[in-house]
DNA sequence: TTATTTTTGTGATAAACATCACGTTTTGTG
DNA sequence: CACAAAACGTGATGTTTATCACAAAAATAA
C-alpha cells in the first residue's frame, strides 16, 4: 500500500481540481492506489461498496448478473471516476468492475470522499456535471440496444472502440467473442457470424482478436441504419 | 406568473430543505411555479434548456426521439426534479417532458440552480445522491427492457403502475396503446393482443384504459420469468 | 344526429435472431 | 511435446415478434 501525496498528483480529475490543500491533503491520508492486471475484480456485485475509484490509467468493464443473463454496461477508460452512482445510490454494489487491461486505480474511502463534497462545493458542482453527462449517455447507449438490430449495435461498438476507446483504426479487441456478446446483447454465435461477414464483405478484417476498420464510412452507415 | 415564497412551501424536497432563509430567498425570486394540462409539453427535445424543474403534483412522461422510433424513457411521479441531466449535462434538451395528468411545476432557473449548488454543499450532496439513485434506476430498467421478451416487460410495467404509480389494484392506463407500446418498446398490436390475453387468462380485466389486477401474483411470475 | 378521424383488436406473413449441434482452432498446462 | 480445456465458426431449426392488412369501436367534429 503506497503512501499518497494526491497534491503532486499530475492526473487529478476537475473535480480534484478545485480541492485546496487542506482537503488535498485529507484525500491522500485516505486513498490508495492499487494496480490491477487483465480480469482482476475491482469491486464486485451484491457486495457493500466502500469506495469511490478513480482511474488513473486502464480500462474497465462494468457488469451486471441480470435476471436472465450477464451484460455489460459498457467499459471505462481513464481517466475517469467509476463506481460512483453504485456508492452513493446505495450501500451495495449494483454491478462489478473488472478489468480489461493492466490498470491503476486510487480507491477513496466513501466517507472522505463525502466529507469532501460537503467542504468544497465546486467539488461536488463537477461531480454534479459528471454524473449528469453519464446518464445522458446510458439513455443514448439504452436507445441504441433497444431500437437497432444486432447489426447495427454491432456496428456502433466497433466504431466507438476505434474512434473512443483506442483512437486507432486497428486494435485488439478487449473481450472474447462471449463478453463482445454481452456488451452486444446478443449472442456468440451471431456475433461470430456478423464480424465474418463484415470480414467478407471487405468493411473489417479480422484475425483473432485483431480487428482492422477498413471502410469506416459503411461501416458507419451500417450502424445508422440499424 | 405567480409570484412565490419556497420559505413557505410544504412541497419541499430533500435538497431545498437544506436550503437556509438567504438561499430560499433566492430561489423564491428566480422560480415560477406553471399549471399543466394533460398532454402540455413542460421542455421539448433538441431546445436550449434554461430551466431545473421541480413537480409539485401531477405525473409526466420522458420522451426521446431515438433514431428508428420514438421512446418513453420513463414516468415521473411528483414529488421529484425532471429535467436534471438534460439541463446540466448538456446545453440542448436531449428528451421532452410532457405531462401525462394535471401537473403543477415550479421552472427554476438554472443560473439560480447552479448558484444554489455553489453555495450551499448540502444542497448538491442531496442532488448527487437522487443522481446515483436514479442511475441504478435507469440501469435496471435498461437491463429489463434488454434481457426480457414483450410479455415480461409487459407485465413488468402493469405492475409498476400499480405498486409505485398508483399504488392501487385498478387505475386507469395513463397512456393509450401506441404510447404504451413506446414504453414496453414493442409494437402497439403486440400491446393490443398482449393485453387481450392476460384479460383471457384472468390475470387482469380490461376494459379500454382502465385496468384491474386479478391476479398480482401470477402477473409478477410472467415478469419474473421473461 | 351523421360523418370523419383516431384508436384498437386480431389474423396472416415474414424476418431477425436465439438456440442447438458439432467440428475446428487456439490456448494453456503438466 | 501432447493432451485437455476453452474459445470460436458455421449450418440447421424454431421461436418471438414486427409488420401488413383490415375490420370494429370509440372519440371528435360538423
Amino acid at each position: 500500500m503506497k503512501k499518497l501525496n494526491c497534491s503532486m498528483c499530475i492526473l487529478k480529475s476537475e473535480a480534484t481540481k478545485s480541492l485546496n490543500t487542506g482537503e488535498l491533503k485529507i484525500l491522500s491520508q485516505n486513498c490508495v492506489e492499487v494496480d490491477f492486471k487483465k480480469d482482476e475484480v475491482l469491486f464486485k456485485q451484491n457486495v457493500l461498496s466502500s469506495n469511490v475509484i478513480y482511474l488513473q490509467s486502464g480500462m474497465v468493464k462494468l457488469i451486471i448478473e441480470g435476471p436472465q443473463r450477464k451484460q455489460i454496461l459498457k467499459l471505462k477508460k481513464a481517466p475517469c471516476y467509476i463506481g460512483l452512482p453504485t456508492t452513493m445510490g446505495d450501500k451495495i454494489n449494483h454491478y462489478s468492475a473488472v478489468a480489461i487491461q493492466a490498470t491503476r486505480a486510487c480507491f477513496i474511502d466513501i466517507t472522505t470522499f463525502k466529507k469532501l463534497l460537503r467542504l468544497n462545493p465546486d467539488f461536488s458542482y463537477e461531480i454534479i456535471v459528471e454524473l449528469c453527462k453519464s446518464e445522458l449517455e446510458q439513455f443514448h447507449r439504452c436507445i441504441n440496444l433497444l431500437q437497432k438490430q444486432v447489426f447495427g449495435r454491432l456496428a456502433n461498438n466497433l466504431i466507438y472502440f476505434t474512434e473512443e476507446l483506442y483512437e486507432m483504426d486497428e486494435y485488439d479487441l478487449p473481450l472474447n467473442r462471449n463478453e463482445f456478446a454481452d456488451l452486444v446483447c446478443t449472442s456468440r454465435e451471431s456475433i461470430s457470424r456478423m464480424l465474418s461477414e463484415l470480414d467478407e464483405e471487405k468493411i473489417i478484417k479480422i484475425e483473432g482478436k485483431r480487428i482492422k476498420i477498413l471502410n469506416k464510412e459503411m461501416l458507419k452507415k451500417i450502424r445508422d441504419n440499424g
